[in-house]
DNA sequence: GCTTTCCATTTGTATATGCAATAATATTCC
DNA sequence: GGAATATTATTGCATATACAAATGGAAAGC
């Protein structure tokens, strides 16, 4: 009788995490591809894209949707400030720190991208299959949407 | 009759890619969260169980099954010598740089973190829901698995 | 109203990641 | 065998990411 499988055998060959972490580069090398003639990152446009729809916005709320740290938002906002994709905007309301909104130049980016994003998304989806791009989306339904509002995946639980 | 959905619309809504990476930082946070006692980053695990796995091998071929860019390798692989969980050997035969192969101490911690890394993976099974694991692991049979060999997903054509 | 507590942001530090260019070695082709 | 080509690794540069600690403003308790 052989003994259970090793723990090194197990990770190799089960853990999830390397899946989605492989799957993760995958796909940004796919999206990157097609966004590099913009200047943009894949994982800008996903920040940029949030704040254009999710209008004035604070960087906890950006965080929480998108599961990132506060400390990773205010260090990733500033590229896209300098670029001129976002602003910050002045609301008296509260001291700390200011929400931020898309600026014109930031949308009309965005809406130049369509065609190269498309291509991207339509690559992947055959790369998933259609019975991955259906699970991505279903878990989008569960807890990982970014456009739902609500509370986030707080680790803790 | 209303406009097609606006760009900016689709991609909040359906882009795989942002609904990929959020994952990766959920699930990254809940491995990191248990592995943290070892001194030991998810990111590294992963590669590290690689090589004790795969036996002495090149940083190229790391890359090819990890889709790792080479020069990534180089500098995440240098932490993890001065850490001494893997170490170069020299073969004599090809002058480009040495393989590297797991160390005692690197296969020891490996054996360590079993407990860890199991309750991550059921959190995260749990996370995924029962279909979201099982696809993950359907993925892994097409081209992001990690302990098959093969080509890569080269992204070019 | 003042103190305590809470909350949003930033800074310091460390790791992860990729592209472009370079260095160094291997291989191939006359 | 030497030039041209291909392969492997590294370096420079830029972005992405998180934890811990510090900062500064808001809210609550009394």
């Amino acid at each position: 009788m052989k003994k259970d499988k090793d723990i090194i055998d197990r990770i190799a060959h089960e853990c999830l995490l390397m899946r989605v972490r492989k799957l993760d580069r995958v796909l940004t090398s796919i999206y990157d591809a097609e966004l590099r003639p913009f200047g943009l990152k894949a994982s800008q446009t996903n920040v940029v894209v949030l704040i254009a729809k999710a209008g004035p916005i604070r960087r906890i709320e950006i965080g929480r949707r998108l599961h990132l740290d506060p400390s990773t938002l205010t260090r990733n906002l500033k590229i896209m400030l300098i670029n001129g994709w976002i602003q910050e905007i002045a609301d008296g309301e509260d001291g700390r720190g200011l929400p931020v909104q898309i600026t014109v130049q930031g949308r009309a980016l965005l809406n130049q991208i369509g065609p190269s994003w498309r291509k991207a998304q339509t690559r992947t989806e055959k790369f998933l299959g259609a019975a991955g791009a259906t699970l991505m989306r279903k878990l989008a339904e569960n807890s990982i949407d970014p456009a739902r509002e609500g509370r986030p995946n707080r680790g803790s639980g």
